[in-house]
DNA sequence: TCGAGGCCTTGACCCAGATCAATTAGGACA
DNA sequence: TGTCCTAATTGATCTGGGTCAAGGCCTCGA
């Protein structure tokens, strides 16, 4: 149960996310108020953070780690409908209760608040409520784009737009970028890919294998990718390519 | 091209959408200020509103109709990725050119702001901030609910969930509910249904003539809907059936 | 060193939904 | 009353991706 935990951030002035999560926009007072009402939490890779209807008392950041948000039918059939990466906002102020699951896919600290003091101070502080409606656009822009790859890609360019998703990602935080040659590891199971692209994970499989013979990407491994090309996919991707810019 | 144009309502007091719009939480001062930077207009079935790309010089609400906003790829493939209806927002604070193609699906009238000066009001106007975060939120979770029907379903249960989401809305405004039975007409056509699912129009028309000829639907010319039993249309598409209530 | 259990790959076959192709229904207009 | 036009239906056929099944390849623990 207690692996040796990644050690969480002592405060805010030490924070990976300062900059980029719904409290990038506070000032040094905010900042000290929020330590007041804020705790660090880990999940280890595999665990539940929060069950779809349970009543959840904070909502949060993530810190570090990867996780998912998904949907399930009875049947079991299940969609992924967000994917949680550091500095994302888990949960909804003004609901008490969890609309989805919540799954930690490697290890994962999160910055907690607890609810209903967050929600007060939500309130007084323009700050906060700006910056998670900012938040809240940008991810309803990436559902909607998500929405584009459900509906009209075949498997191919949905494996590679999910690439693609991912090598900008790790692009913009500056790992392995040279010359157009993106390198990343995938922080997801062939199943959980299936679960965010609507398919099987054997369609998945054979997917990946077909893009690797064609020489798309190159594996080592079954999670290191290397991208030697990113037009290339972004290609195979069926997006305008039109020069979008990595970040 | 000018038929006998909608009325525009002449001001906020008399306004359809005045307590369901961004401007919901808007107290008399605050609507007196909006009334100066505020314009109606209309758009005729059809009409596309604004292409992705496209400057936009305001953003606004849909006072009546019925507009989409869909993505296309190079090759026309086009998937629907909002259904906007009245009281529902366009265009994004912050962002200078529309991120997708609003069309008019019926006559629509639109209560449009001119653009910075709403950002500037809304700047210092936590009613209207507060009211578009949570439409926002409400935006998100139909996009993530969509995800799952666009992702998981079969055609049979996509068909089921377009017809029981249009059913509810249309309930919700207390139109033909009597007993379980709803009665509505469908605000779009086999094509825009299609887009909306990503179905072809030809697997449209199919599902409903056989939910039609199964009994679950009732259909008076091509848009009239009866549904008899609104339980059983539930089922078909695969919902939670645990009793969620109508609004 | 071996076995067990996850994860992943690959093959063979099948079917839901796409594609291609008529045909019909319902207005609008002359 | 016919004719044109667009939306919708229906049929025949094809195929991308699902399903079922059999291994392969790790890592971990005994």
């Amino acid at each position: 149960m207690t692996k040796h935990a990644k050690l969480a951030p002592t405060g805010c002035g030490e924070c990976p996310i300062r900059y980029r999560a719904v409290c990038s926009k506070c000032d040094a007072d905010e900042l000290t108020e929020l330590e007041t009402i804020k705790y660090y939490r880990s999940y280890e890779a595999g665990q539940t953070i929060l069950w779809a209807g349970d009543q959840m008392g904070f909502v949060g950041s993530v810190v570090s780690g990867v996780a998912t948000l998904t949907q399930t039918m009875e049947d079991g059939r299940t969609q992924m409908v967000g994917l949680l990466l550091p500095s994302d906002f888990v949960g909804r102020p003004g609901r008490d209760s969890a609309a989805y699951n919540v799954v930690a896919t490697s290890d994962v600290v999160m910055c907690c608040f607890r609810k209903s003091p967050f929600e007060d101070m939500m309130a007084r502080t323009p700050h906060i409520a700006h910056r998670l409606l900012q938040m809240t656009l940008d991810e309803l822009d990436a559902a909607r784009e998500w929405m584009l790859v459900l509906g009209r890609k075949t498997a191919r360019e949905k494996i590679a737009s999910l690439l693609s998703i991912i090598a900008r990602r790790d692009a913009s935080l500056s790992l392995g970028v040279a010359a157009g040659r993106v390198v990343f590891d995938l922080p997801l199971t062939r199943e959980a890919m299936a679960d965010y692209l609507g398919l099987t994970l054997e369609t998945v499989s054979r997917q990946i294998s077909a893009l690797r013979k064609d020489g798309v990407i190159v594996l080592d491994g079954k999670r290191h990718v290397t991208v030697p090309d990113m037009d290339r996919l972004m290609d195979e991707a069926g997006d305008d390519n039109d020069g979008g810019m990595l970040i």
